[in-house]
DNA sequence: GAAAATTGTCACAACTTTGTCACACCCCCA
DNA sequence: TGGGGGTGTGACAAAGTTGTGACAATTTTC
């Protein structure tokens, strides 16, 4: 496995490389964000420690340009900072942060369970459930292959939640996790985007969003 | 979803607990490790937020029984410690920890994460017994599979109750154990549920709740 | 930079569930 | 027969959950 890591601070930085080697990676470095950049695109990485100041370019920026094309793991490093810094991180896609000092085993500790959470994403384009159609990359929304609906960005979500658990009742943890991602959201949110999405899939009786009390939602559509 | 918040101080459960509600969870706290541990086995918590120190038995400790048990997601709770501590929560098993103090939307955030590298399936339960089935995730109640009938938190408690029991009197201290918890009950709210579930079961005269004058309820059923 | 679209927040309406209380009904006993 | 205890039923208030709309805040588009 190859990891990159990005970091100005070169005694940290051989300190963490010396860390992952011992641990059988293969390590990249870069000491700003132009050669972290670079290095992602011409070395495919598993992994990324991101030092959030960097020269040139900083962290967050990059963690952002990665992350809209590509789902490689990120892994923030921080000094003791505040909490916008790091929810900021999550937000730009990052998957995991670490404040500094940290020990080698905490990071590889941290390292470990990024991994593990991480998975390859079939990019799936057109989903199809019953006689409903949900186009992810034109955010398009169908019934039996009629006029698309526009839908917006949390809008294509929710309706993609609800594709894939159709037929059973979505917790509003699940969606939540599945719209907001990190940075969360709470009930009113999803209440208002429940409320929003119904406005167009309920629109001609083709399909509904259904309520079971105090359990979640439940796509209702036609076979 | 469950959470199990396990802290000993009450303000920052409150607090804990209401972020947790906001987000859609069904929140229990316990305040001491026997406690703990009681609720992780009677309410099968989705997640338990550990707090490292609390009276009767630490979290560590607890952490380790249910981690021997269990793969059900641990997130500690410590002030900030060295770093043994935090490696020792994860050896014995936690998924991750949080040092206080926090902000909710940091624990969130975290939440999220660990819940989303926790692959539990959410397998269906359904609890079978002579021609009745209670579908325990979708708290729907049927006979002989026909057309299902939703059933409301607390009625759904008690159809449990009487089906875990079926062919016996349950007394009513046990049906308020089982329905209301330590927040307990009295007889007229037993005596209004058992009406209002009757209304249900009793509808088709598929079964039947029957009562034994002192000593409490029974369920009736076809084999 | 302005306009349009989207999202978040808040208030309140509408609906469902639960708790409380009153009273009816039944059974048993003095 | 009257009183007490136990159980069933209904009404309604209280509490909790969900739906809706308005508008501010934010983001996107041109």
């Amino acid at each position: 496995m190859k990891v990159l890591i990005v970091d100005d601070d070169r005694t940290l930085a051989d300190v963490i490389a010396f860390t992952f080697k011992r641990e059988g990676f293969e390590v990249i470095l870069a000491e700003d964000g132009e050669l972290a950049y670079q290095k992602w695109e011409t070395e495919h990485p598993d992994l990324i420690i991101l030092d959030v100041n960097i020269p040139k370019e900083d962290g967050f920026s990059i963690c952002k340009r990665i992350r809209e094309q590509s789902d490689t793991p990120i892994i923030l490093l921080t000094v003791r900072s505040d909490e916008e810094d790091i929810l900021g991180g999550f937000q730009l896609g990052a998957d995991d942060y670490i404040t500094k000092p940290f020990s080698p085993r905490q990071l590889m500790a941290r390292v470990r369970a990024v991994l593990r959470r991480s998975k390859k994403k079939n990019p799936t384009t057109v989903r199809q459930v019953g006689n409903i159609s949900l186009n992810l990359n034109r955010h398009e929304l169908s019934f039996d292959n009629q006029q698309p609906i526009q839908l917006s960005g949390l809008e294509l979500r929710l309706m993609d939640c609800l594709m894939i658990n159709a037929g059973q009742i979505v917790t509003s943890e699940i969606i939540i996790d599945h719209v907001w991602g990190p940075q969360g959201g709470d009930m009113d949110m999803v209440r208002q985007l429940v409320h929003r999405l119904r406005l167009k899939v309920e629109k001609d009786s083709q399909a509904a969003i259904n309520n079971v009390p105090g359990l979640g939602y439940e796509l209702i559509y036609k076979k």
